[in-house]
DNA sequence: CGAACTTTTGACAAGCATCAACACGTGTGG
DNA sequence: CCACACGTGTTGATGCTTGTCAAAAGTTCG
């Protein structure tokens, strides 16, 4: 049920099983709170089962960036297994429910089977691609641009998870969280949605997203896919 | 010699043993020229011995926007050790001496010595961290900001690796570089760069930078260091 | 129904980009 | 050895993209 997402790598029977095995412990977690504040150290990680997440650090102005978008199935905060403290804040998004688990089940499977120590590792790495693309994103693109690319990343990674019915996404944002995220102000970001909107990109809802042309929003948001490093459509279990 | 920059994990002697034996190739690489093309495929990673490299992506724009950098001592692409191709460039900053190691080797030292994999993982998540950091930097730091958050991390990285002395430090990026690491344009970065050293932050001469007042400068860029999550200095070998 | 968010609108300001030109140093070839 | 091209740093004039401030309209929810 919830280590479909690890289909990403080959692993064998022994290594799920080991995986379903560890301990873990299950929470609900109101839109808005904190999973993790920067500074913490922190003794488990989470596994998102539902809602949306988001990471985010503060500059010493106060300004607010936010790093990175999670949905169901992504392990949020395997970033502090090795390292002593944890450099950033995780919120809810939505609310959410996660399993937690310990860092020492984490790594004592790692250790045991060189595969599980290979597939994090994997995560890790697209992880990090996904920073460099966010930091082409906000340093040298336009507003709409940068936009539009948000769009596109988190309608492909829905897709790739299956949690949505093709032009339709869920869209857990406010124009307050994206301009966080783009590194634009909420009023600015108010006034580019509205042209993509004029322009017949998109439509949103409270929660909900369509977009109505997707190869055109892709060409808006200067969006290539690759550095989500999707393989092959997760094998149908 | 080629592996002080380890210490960063506890690694026993056998650990060292294999890391040493590992095979590679040595390069000289001339200042500009590429070590890996966006879309490669790689068989291995570099290490740099000398000199400095940074990596980069292009926009659709033909913008370019660099994504670190690195100096002697760091692993440069391991990223692409699991992934399929190269998401990005990784270019020499100046002229450069590196080891080419075979991604196989790595793997295979990794899969026999649970600690490497852990020391590597360890690699790629401050790696990440470096790129959130740099992400809240040009997302939401004005110009002099952003470029003293710079001076500041190359500065302490420079002093953590040993090859810099106190106020003097080794400058190899030119003002465009700068501009394409901070999402600014050279002209605004030269006028921001005179205001500094107008200030008594700063001098910089042909390849090297001399930072005054060291305090000032971390106040200027709103720099906390946490996020190069440099453990204890590397103990004395 | 009222409080708290979120979205929307307008007027205005500013940071940074753009374009163009020039100065300076370095290496190269005639 | 000089002329020259080239890369880099510097300067000025101008203006667009985006930020700031403030307030109103719409939404959600207890």
């Amino acid at each position: 049920m919830l280590n479909k997402f690890r289909r990403q790598s080959r692993l064998g029977a022994a290594e799920c099983d080991a995986i379903l095995a560890m301990p873990y412990r299950l929470a609900n977690v109101d839109r808005g709170a904190y999973l993790v504040h920067e500074g913490d150290k922190i003794e488990s990680c989470c596994l998102l089962l539902t809602g949306f997440a988001y990471r985010s650090k503060l500059a010493g102005s106060g300004a607010r960036q936010i790093l990175s978008i999670h949905l169901p199935g992504d392990l949020v905060d395997l970033q502090n297994s090795l390292l002593e403290e944890a450099d950033h804040d995780v919120q809810a998004l939505t609310d959410v429910r996660v399993a937690l688990i310990p860092h020492q089940a984490v790594l004592d499977v790692s250790e045991a089977y060189p595969d599980v120590a290979c597939a994090l590792w994997r995560d890790t790495l697209v992880d990090g691609s996904i920073f460099r693309e966010w930091l082409l994103n906000v340093g040298q693109r336009n507003a709409r641009q940068r936009i539009a690319h948000l769009l596109c990343e988190l309608a492909l990674r829905q897709e790739a998870a299956g949690i949505c019915e093709r032009p339709y996404y869920q869209w857990p944002m406010t124009q307050e969280q994206i301009a966080d995220a783009t590194g634009l102000t909420a009023v600015h970001v108010n006034r580019t949605l509205q042209q993509m909107r004029a322009d017949g990109l998109i439509s949103m809802t409270k929660g909900s997203m369509q977009i109505h042309d997707m190869p055109a929003l892709r060409r808006a948001g200067d969006f290539a896919e690759g550095y989500l490093h999707q393989r092959a459509r997760p094998l149908p279990a």
